[in-house]
DNA sequence: CTGATCATGTAATTCGTTACATGATTCC
DNA sequence: GGAATCATGTAACGAATTACATGATCAG
């Protein structure tokens, strides 16, 4: 049976322990939200399909007015989730970046136009960056058994690092161009 | 009107000159697809509405037997190109990257598992910029009134080369830990 | 008591890919 | 003459978002 990497993103998080749909998409809004996104529309139905799958149980709390239903990661789904790890098939990776593709046609606008798109681009990833420190922050007290989300906290935050200190780079080119200098 | 992100690739790349949609699918696969893919499915019928629209202009080269249909810029579709590079709306910035989502959930595995599962992103990676490098030889003879194409081309190249780069660091620490230094 | 948050779910819609159908041209 | 490529288009499907409906609980 195949499954979607989005249904991965719901073993995965089950894993750390029993969770309802809505925990799920609250840790993935702090976490993998950055490298793969997931709504409602898509972990509620995908939870009623793994769980007839046998990959995850789910349990209404007896008494609990709140209706909640909890789920926790059946064997199965733990061995899925491990393969899905170790498999060596094509890994998905896809960008859609307006940002670069508006730099890619940058030819079209006046220096001066130029310059403020690479602004506005470099802006935009100082503000996800600030974002990614912020959670940083929450996450600072969780515990070491589980050291790669963290990790990949640490990589997000150096990737947008990266993509600001390259706008500025070419920002920086530009104005030289545009006002060279006098001495 | 409410252009969709992908109709601003086809105004862009018709900037350049007269296009049929199998051109504008072909530039694409060289160039956007990296960060802006777009497949036939929304190229043609796209045309057909920025005709509609009046941004675009098609025409049949007369006793052209391949009836093929040839697409140029209006003023109209000019001026929408210049005003979406220009527009400070929020920039559409997704990422979906099934080797980070592995290597979030990595905790789950051994860490000899671990350090493949690393090499085969870091694998991913390279190949990629291999393909890029590829492209940047046969696009080597353009012309230079239109720069910011090699400049992303050039940062393509620069951002595959990084995160070639941080796998093989994490990579390098945790191959320490599995066969710490005895001297 | 009231607004924020917790909580579950569905329906409509949008966006995009893949596969298919069809046929001409070019290169060997 | 046959394979690769040029060329246009559509239909079916899939993945994901957004908006909506509904209601409980909690903090002030």
């Amino acid at each position: 049976m195949e499954l979607s990497k989005t249904s991965y993103v719901i073993l995965g998080m089950l894993r750390l322990g029993k969770r309802t749909g809505y925990d799920i998409k609250a840790l993935v809004d702090v976490s993998t939200r950055f490298f793969w996104a997931a709504s409602y529309g898509q972990i509620y139905p995908e939870l009623k399909r793994l769980e007839e799958a046998g990959l995850v149980r789910g349990e209404r709390e007896a008494g609990d007015a709140r209706r909640r239903k909890s789920y926790l990661l059946t064997p199965a789904g733990e061995e899925a989730l491990r393969d899905w790890l170790n498999s060596d098939k094509p890994l998905h990776d896809e960008l859609r970046h307006e940002g670069v593709l508006k730099f890619f046609f940058a030819d079209a606008l006046v220096p001066e136009e130029q310059l403020a798109l690479i602004r506005r681009i470099r802006a935009h990833h100082e503000a996800v960056g600030d974002q990614l420190r912020g959670i940083q922050a929450v996450k600072a007290t969780e515990r070491p058994e589980n050291r790669f989300p963290g990790l990949t906290l640490e990589w997000g935050i150096e990737y947008q690092r990266r993509l600001a200190e390259w706008c500025a780079v070419t920002e920086h080119q530009l104005t030289e161009e545009l006002l060279p200098d006098r001495r």
